[in-house]
DNA sequence: ACCTGAACACCGTTCAAGT
DNA sequence: ACCTGAACACCGTTCAAGT
C-alpha cells in the first residue's frame, strides 16, 4: 500500500501514455495516487529526475542485443542495428511526447538508458572508428527521436482526420527508414 | 508607443536569449512591456503561435542562399549545403532552448521558416532524388537541432566549469561536423 | 481598436507538523 | 521513515468593462 518510487514512475508512465506530457504534473500524479503532492517529493527529488526514470522505463521494453554476436560480419551487425533503431522508433511512437522526454534524458543522463548502451555496443562491432562511436550513437539517436517528434507533432497538427494521419505516418516512417539506411551506409566506411 | 505584434515577438526573442524558455512566460513578457497579460492576446492568439514567430526570427538572420547558383556542380552545391547547415547550427547555439523552439516550429509550421526553404532549394540542386527532398531536409534539420539541443543540455548538466564547457562544446561541434559530412556523402548517390 | 482588471483553473517546490 | 496541510511564487487563457 505504501508509496514507492517504482509506483510513482509507473503511474507517470501511464499518465504520459494516456494523456501526454501536458497532463503529467506532480499534482495530477498525486491525485492519481491518492496522496498529497508533498508525498511525491519523499520518493523523487524533482520532476526532471522523475522524467529521466520515465524515459528509461519507456526504453526498457526494448530487447537487449546479445552481448556476443555469432555473426559479427558487417552485414549482420548492420541488420542488428537496423532492427534496434526500428524497435526504439516503434516503441516511442505510440507514447505521446516520448521524443521530448527521451531527448531530455539522453542529453542529461545517457547512462540511465540501456538502449543507448546497446546502440553503442553494436556500433563498436560495426566498422565505426573508435573515436566516432559517440558521434554515431548521437547521430542515430537524433534521427530516431527527431522523426518520432516530427510524426507526433504532425499528427497533432493534422487533427482527427484518420486518412490524413495514416498518410503522414507512412510518409515519416518511410523517411525514417530511408535516413536510417543512408546513415548506416555512411558511418562504417570512413577513410 | 502602441503595442504591436512585432514588439511582442522582439521582446520574446530578447527574453529567450537572455533568460531561456523557462522564463519566457506571457506574464513575464507583459511585465517587460508594461502592459497587462490580456493585452498580449490582442496581438497573438496563443503562446505557441508566438513561439513559431520567435523561431522564424531566430532563423531570419541567416543569409539566404542565392536563388541561382553560378556553379551548380555537386561539389559547390555540397559546399553551400555545408555552409548553410553550419550557419543554422551556429545561429542557434548561443540562444538557450532554441533547439526546442525551432523543432516545434519546424514540425508545426515549416513554411514559416525561410531557412528550411533554403535547405530544400539546395537539396533540389543536389543529386537527391525528388521523392527524397523532404526526407533529406528533415534528416539535416534533425541533425542540426539535435546537436544544438545536446550541446545546450550538456552545458547545463556540466555547470559552471568553463574548461569542461569548452571541452563538451568542442566535442559536440566536432561530432556535428562529422555527422553532417556523413549525411551529405550518403544522400546524393542513392541507387 | 486596443487595453485593463479580475477571474478561472492550474503549476513545481518547500516545510513545519503530525503519525 | 513517511506523509499531510498549507503555503509561496508562479503559470496560460478568457472576457466584461473601460477608453
Amino acid at each position: 500500500m505504501a508509496l514507492t518510487r517504482d509506483t510513482v514512475v509507473d503511474t507517470a508512465v501511464r499518465v504520459l501514455t494516456q494523456y501526454g506530457l501536458a497532463d503529467l504534473s506532480m499534482r495530477r500524479l498525486a491525485r492519481e495516487l491518492d496522496v498529497q503532492v508533498g508525498a511525491l517529493y519523499w520518493h523523487v527529488a524533482s520532476k526532471q529526475e522523475l522524467l529521466v526514470d520515465v524515459a528509461a522505463r519507456l526504453l526498457a521494453q526494448i530487447p537487449d542485443t546479445p552481448q556476443h554476436l555469432e555473426n559479427d560480419d558487417a552485414a549482420s551487425v548492420r541488420a542488428h542495428l537496423l532492427t534496434l533503431c526500428r524497435a526504439i522508433f516503434e516503441a516511442l511512437l505510440p507514447i505521446p511526447d516520448s521524443a521530448d522526454v527521451v531527448q531530455w534524458a539522453a542529453a542529461t543522463r545517457p547512462e540511465a538508458l540501456r538502449a543507448v548502451a546497446s546502440l553503442q555496443d553494436l556500433l563498436t562491432s560495426f566498422e565505426v572508428e573508435p573515436a566516432r562511436i559517440g558521434a554515431a550513437t548521437s547521430l542515430l539517436l537524433h534521427l530516431i527521436v527527431g522523426n518520432v517528434a516530427e510524426l507526433q507533432n504532425a499528427v497533432i497538427a493534422v487533427g482527427e482526420e484518420q486518412l490524413e494521419i495514416r498518410r503522414v505516418t507512412e510518409r515519416i516512417r518511410d523517411n525514417f527508414g530511408w535516413g536510417l539506411e543512408r546513415i548506416l551506409d555512411s558511418i562504417a566506411r570512413t577513410p
